[in-house]
DNA sequence: ACAGCGATTGACT
DNA sequence: GTCAATCGCTGTA
């Protein structure tokens, strides 16, 4: 399995964004391992994108944003729910791509479980939800992707085929200009929204 | 110090 | 389709 470095995140956040489609998203637990193909991404940056949290200046919150590149940024949403991102952009610089959605490859039983589902329905087909299904909370914040044996990483996937479309971005009401949101095309588990 | 609200989900009509 | 749950961050005072 081909840990991705570094340096794939130090980038523009849509170009990283774009690239993200297809990866896999590892975490290895104790006597598990779970896995997943990233179908759906969100691109956030700091200038001239009022969507982001990043938007207008640092904050205890978003300090992440603004640190080293392949470092998870997780946060708490609607009192409810962790959202996972990627932080993106050269150091110093905020952005991050928001994982929205992945197709279960490994570990499956293990999902089912945290997200007391029966099958794949509705498994991990959401931000909230695949991070639930990941065991993903506050504690993964701050944690960085490309450290040497991390336990959480993103690896090169398989060459399956699949398209990229893309959208306006979720849930925000400003930024709506920006067509930042990019899926695979007919892929059953990205969000139903 | 505090009121308002959010990068969502699941349950219910 | 509609709506409540739920909590800590953010902007304003």
């Amino acid at each position: 399995m081909r840990v991705i470095d570094r340096g794939f995140f130090n980038s523009h956040s849509v170009t990283v964004a774009k690239k993200l489609i297809g990866k896999i998203i590892v975490k290895r637990e104790k006597g598990k391992t779970l896995a997943a193909r990233i179908v759906e991404v969100e691109a956030y940056r700091s200038k001239n994108d009022p969507g982001s949290h990043a938007y207008r200046r640092r904050t205890p919150r978003n300090s992440v944003m603004f640190g080293r590149p392949g470092v998870a940024y997780v946060y708490f949403c609607y009192g409810n729910h962790y959202l996972f991102n990627v932080v993106t952009e050269p150091e110093g610089d905020a952005g991050a791509v928001l994982i929205r959605a992945v197709e279960p490859i490994t570990g499956i039983d293990t999902m089912k479980k945290r997200r007391k589902a029966k099958d794949l329905t509705g498994l991990t087909n959401g931000p909230g939800k695949w991070t639930q299904a990941f065991g993903i909370a506050r504690k993964e914040n701050g944690l960085d992707l490309c450290a040497k044996g991390a336990k959480l990483f993103i690896a090169r996937g398989n060459n399956k085929k699949y398209r990229i479309a893309s959208s306006v971005r979720i849930g925000i009401k400003e930024g709506l200009e920006l067509k930042w949101r990019f899926y695979i095309k007919d892929n059953e588990f990205v969000s139903s929204v």
